[in-house]
RNA sequence: GGAGGGGUACCAAAGCGGUCAAAUGGGGCGGGCUGUAAACCCGUUGACUUCGGUCUUCGAAAGUUCGAAUCUUUCCCCCUCCA
């Protein structure tokens, strides 16, 4: 493997399998290629565990490769059901078109689009699923494939073996991606297929069927899953996932979710999720010995990719002012309030809850009974709070929730 | 189509007439320790509350009972075995 595009890809950790490694990188090296990855539209937003493939494709720019995002608008209709224990509930047209939508907001600001060579090509798999005929496509596709090697794939059947149903519908789901390669590749010149590890198997469809229908070599490449030090998947805790749409996870948020990496992680995430010079990263990690500074770094770099240099240095400020000089970070989350309200005095339960900072007044209450609320730096006692004009300096009031959650309550 | 097993809170899983807002574990949240880390320890984990209680929740509906997650009936869904 000589590719320079690969040789980082494997460096930096992205590479887990390749249908053929040496060929590819023959062919990566003597032109530019096409190559698309695939994403799921079941949310508004992507989350964290998404955020490595879009890697993946700003290196593919970085060496002069055009990444083809795929919006599965169509395959999302149906529910990969990959790694997925349950059939996941099926969203209707109008919900997916909304998320591809929004979810096109972050490549937009991630990805390059300045170089006519590289931009990336958006397309929606809606276009051409939908408008399949059933006979038709089972006569052309469906005979290349065998429910006898169908039913071998990993993600049939774990959930055969778990016991666990797989409807028809989900069944097919490999079929339609591998489709969705072959129809990219006669169409867009796309030879090349990256997914997470998961979709090995689909990928590998894809690969078979181009080969079987045209009799034309393409390739499938899989990033591993990221596993975490505490051993968890990533970016995926119940409650709260790490949305990459500031509607859904504010910039500030986002700093803090990196900034809070555990240390074990750290290395990994430099070389997953920023641009750093490799041969830097190690240097850094070898030199630095407050390996908070690291996460710093880590919290900046991968806060810019997503949302640009201005947020992250304010993310950063607020955090310092936040945490460091226990001040008031100017950039925390803000709730206003009228004076008009503030005069009669506002419940703060009731107040805490109509803005979501908790779920309902019973947490609010919990959480002060555990010691948990700060105003102005200053423990709360008392839940039957009122707040008053008192209660601000300088137009200005405090809210913390625990060590780590900090509201800003301004008055207008 | 036949026989059996099952659906309990965010998840897993106990409970099988009152003492059940429901054991236990995981997860979440808060506190302690610390470095905004990990590990560990403690607390907490349906909603509303004038902190006395009140209201809703054990697949759905109806019923038996002073009283049901627990018993009965019907319905829906899932699983296993047989055909």
């Amino acid at each position: 493997m000589k590719n320079k595009f690969l040789i980082e890809m494997q460096s930096r950790g992205y590479l887990s399998q390749c249908t053929d490694i040496g060929k590819l990188s023959e062919i990566c090296n003597k032109k530019s290629i096409s190559g698309y990855i695939g994403f799921d539209c079941t949310a508004s937003s992507l989350h964290v565990g998404s955020l490595l493939q879009i890697m993946i494709m700003k290196l593919m720019q970085k060496y002069g490769h055009r990444p083809i995002v795929l919006l599965g608008g169509g395959t999302t209709l149906i529910g990969d059901p990959s790694g997925k224990d349950n059939t996941r509930k099926i969203l209707n047209e109008n919900e997916i078109k909304k998320n591809i939508k929004s979810i096109k907001n972050v490549f937009k600001k991630v990805l390059d689009f300045s170089n006519k060579k590289t931009k990336p090509l958006f397309v929606d798999n809606a276009k051409w699923l939908t408008k399949l005929n059933y006979i038709k496509f089972l006569r052309e596709i469906g005979s290349h494939f065998t429910i006898n090697k169908m039913l071998t794939f990993e993600s049939v059947k774990l959930r055969l073996d778990r016991e666990q149903s797989l409807s028809y519908m989900e069944f097919n789901y490999m079929i339609l991606q591998a489709y969705d390669f072959y129809n990219l590749f006669k169409k867009n010149n796309c030879i090349l297929q990256i997914g997470g590890s998961d979709q090995w198997g689909n990928i590998i469809n894809g690969v078979d069927l181009i080969r079987r229908i045209l009799r034309k070599e393409s390739f499938g490449l899989t990033s591993p899953l990221i596993t975490l030090a505490s051993g968890t998947k990533m970016g995926k805790t119940e409650k709260g996932a790490i949305w990459l749409n500031s509607e859904l996870f504010s910039p500030y948020e986002y700093w803090q979710f990196w900034r809070n990496t555990d240390d074990r992680d750290v290395e990994k995430f430099l070389n997953f999720f920023t641009e750093i010079n490799q041969e830097k990263i190690k240097k850094l990690c070898n030199e630095e010995k407050n390996i908070n500074n690291l996460k710093i770094l880590l919290a900046n770099k991968a806060t810019k990719i997503l949302h640009g240099l201005k947020a992250s240095q304010e993310a950063e400020k607020t955090a310092k002012e936040t945490f460091e000089s226990k001040g008031i970070g100017s950039n925390l989350p803000v709730i206003e309030v009228r004076s008009l309200d503030l005069k009669k005095g506002i419940n703060l339960l009731d107040f805490l809850s109509v803005n979501k900072v908790v779920s309902s007044k019973s947490e609010a209450r919990r959480v002060i009974d555990n010691k948990g609320m700060k105003i102005n730096d200053v423990l709360l006692n008392d839940y039957k709070k009122i707040i008053k004009d008192n209660d601000f300096k300088e137009k200005r009031l405090k809210i913390s929730l625990g060590k780590k959650k900090h509201y800003l309550i301004k008055v207008i």
